[in-house]
DNA sequence: ACACTTTGTTCGGCGACCGAACAAAGTCTG
DNA sequence: CAGACTTTGTTCGGTCGCCGAACAAAGTGT
């Protein structure tokens, strides 16, 4: 429709402020972005203009009146572009389609074994892709770009568009290079944990918070950890892999090698082995004589089954004491609990809290409330799809029919 | 002698860029500046005219021929101005005078009851102050200004300049609006541990390491950490505040309320009694019949006293089990060991060593290697005065003689 | 109806920065 | 050892981003 071909916004900074503001404003006059940017009206008129071109912004209509002639409001597009964000967890795969806005377009989802078939779940992720851009009906150019959250660390020098070193049995298999030809757009990758801190941050429960800690308890437990507003990946990629922090020096032995680990009391297998073993004790338990399975114990927990709610409450002790470690060294504004066990919602959150307080210092558990995700499963891959706008905001290159002079 | 008088270098983003990089590389050639910034010759040269007049930064010489024309170096003038550091500790107050490389140029210290004299403490501290200049003996305009490291944790919304509220006692004593009236120059404040850790960044263990955490074991606990070469203080500005990590459920009770705390067993007051509880088990022990004090028992862990080394020991332990959360969770380049107990060295670090491996990860604590620091116990107080340092380099008016046009 | 505000545009001007040109002072080659 | 080439640092005219003043348009209040 809009004719749209490679209009000239360099690497200028001053349009990507203005950009900026725009998208977090929503609708703002150039009077205000000049207000709000402190350069002059006339300047702040020019970058308007370069930028209405682009597509990714427009004329709203007018706003209030603050005493004089009406502003005309520039509103941020939403719509100018689509992003593709992909969960590639250990069970399970799930692809979804979001405006600039995070609001979902499309989503699938389908079960996969990843570790052992990454030739399998390559083709998996580009078919997911697909359906979700059919579903949208869209036009396909204005696609941006793809992110992909997986269940393992990045290299922190170079998070983005590469790294294949992942997962041990992906290695070589250029599943993003694929993803790349087949979509031809950029593709971003990060570690799920990440991701599911970066949904929170701009659309859920950490909305405004620079410093916060985001709990995913899922098949593994991992941390997100976000300082400033942005996400901190540690010297070697590893920050946040707290499965093997020691909690308990008399505990089973780990994998990693070690005993006690969180890892060994905390995931969905260690949950699901756990309620069997307390099965004989819990006769009247909904649970007996059932497949035994997280989404069930999940279920249980939630109405109440005692035996559902043993379990929840002691995972939520171990949990307790990563976290409260958490709080006294980070002071986090918040902690986000997410993943497939912050379904239980208060059921986790208040058993957690008080194993927190006895192990913190009033001062900084008072300062950092505890709470659950609300954005549900597709949490990490709608993170995945924010990552690509997060970049894009500070390169707007990265936009559909913005190119440099 | 150089007539300095409110030269003109205002918030002149390039001008700052170039005085930092003549910084970090002592002496540059005008050339070697424009290929460093990306700027041209031509530019650099006319900033460059105005870095001179300001006797910040001066020509020292020629430099080796690349081939042509001998280079004219242009070298920071690290005598340009001083800065003191001031250690408020609990016990002691020290002062330290430093030029603009860390140099020190003059240190003093006295013992003191901080906590429960404060109007003493401010004139101490002043008293201090003015020993250093006086031994140093150079012109007092050249002071740039103080720093001060206070035992406590500080506002990160304002960790500048301000803030009386940070130990109970001091409220209202108005001790830093004191020290800017005696001395007429800019003071700074920050929490001990926080500037230790900026002391290693700039001098010490942790030069070129952006990620790391400084862990200082004094008359308390406490770690600073630095990301991104940056210190975290957490949102309410007690990050790092470790005393208060629970590492023992059935340990003592801890004054903070909960129990088995890391600060009851570790710090002056806890190694002084765990080792006179322990006196009995080992007659031959040369603090049999001393007056036990925590540098009588790091001296004689020194000299391999047994009772002192299983001192040592048990609290290296205690340490290594939150060392190991750390590393799991913050994945630091570095783990550096300060305050008194770390001149013990690897008598402390071998045995901490040893605890965290069986409690990390082997990627996260394979990366990042755990070593005392060498600054001594000037440590904190050089820390406060790169502080200021640190300060200049990011607003260049802070330097004497640098004033906005 | 009138004075006053506010918005958004136009236009002349300032200043930061660049590139070309040049002199000075080196190194390298035959 | 002379001549060709390099590199440095300066000078100088030109470009470009941004500003401020001025203005028309479109509001608000009395």
């Amino acid at each position: 429709m809009i004719p749209r071909e490679a209009v000239a916004v360099p690497e200028d900074d001053l349009a990507r402020t203005v950009l900026n503001l725009v998208w977090e404003r929503r609708a703002v006059s150039r009077a205000e972005i000049a207000r709000g940017t402190g350069r002059s009206r006339s300047t702040i008129s020019e970058v308007v203009g370069r930028l209405l071109v682009t597509g990714l912004v427009a004329e709203v209509g007018a706003g209030e009146s603050r005493g004089g002639r009406r502003p005309i409001l520039v509103g941020f597009q939403d719509d100018a572009g689509v992003i593709l964000g992909v969960d590639v967890g250990a069970t399970h795969i799930s692809a979804i389609l979001t405006d600039l806005r995070g609001r979902v377009l499309a989503w699938r989802e389908r079960a996969h074994p990843v570790r052992t078939d990454p030739k399998g779940a390559a083709a998996l992720i580009a078919g997911l892709g697909e359906a979700c851009l059919a579903e949208w009906n869209g036009e396909q150019s204005r696609l941006m770009g793809i992110g992909v959250a997986v269940p393992s660390p990045v290299d922190p020098g170079s998070p983005d568009r590469v790294l294949e070193r992942v997962l041990p049995a992906w290695r070589g298999h250029g599943v993003l290079d694929r993803l790349n030809r087949v979509f031809g757009v950029p593709v971003f990758v990060d570690n799920d944990a990440n991701l599911g801190a970066v949904a929170e941050r701009w659309w859920g429960e950490a909305v405004g918070i620079d410093d916060f800690v985001y709990l995913k308890v899922a098949t593994g437990v991992g941390a997100g950890i976000m300082i400033g507003g942005e996400i901190y990946r540690g010297s070697t990629g590893v920050a946040g892999e707290i499965g093997h922090v020691a909690i308990d020096p008399g505990g089973p032995e780990c994998v990693c090698g070690n005993r006690g680990c969180l890892a060994t009391f905390v995931g969905t297998r260690q949950l699901v082995d756990r309620a069997r073993s307390l099965l004989d004790g819990y006769p009247d338990s909904a649970l007996v004589g059932t497949e035994l399975g997280i989404r069930a114990i999940e279920d249980a927990a939630l109405a109440d089954d005692p035996l559902a709610l043993q379990v929840v409450n002691e995972a939520a002790v171990r949990l307790g004491i990563v976290v409260a470690g958490v709080l006294n060294l980070l002071n986090p504004g918040s902690v986000i609990l997410g993943g497939s066990l912050a379904r239980v919602g208060d059921r986790l959150v208040k058993p957690l809290r008080e194993a927190v307080a006895t192990r913190t210092l009033v001062a900084s558990a008072g300062a950092s409330d505890i709470r659950t995700s609300d954005l549900g499963e597709r949490a990490v891959a709608l993170g995945a799809a924010t990552h690509v706008l997060v970049a894009a905001l500070a390169n707007p290159q990265l936009f559909p029919g913005v190119k440099s002079a």
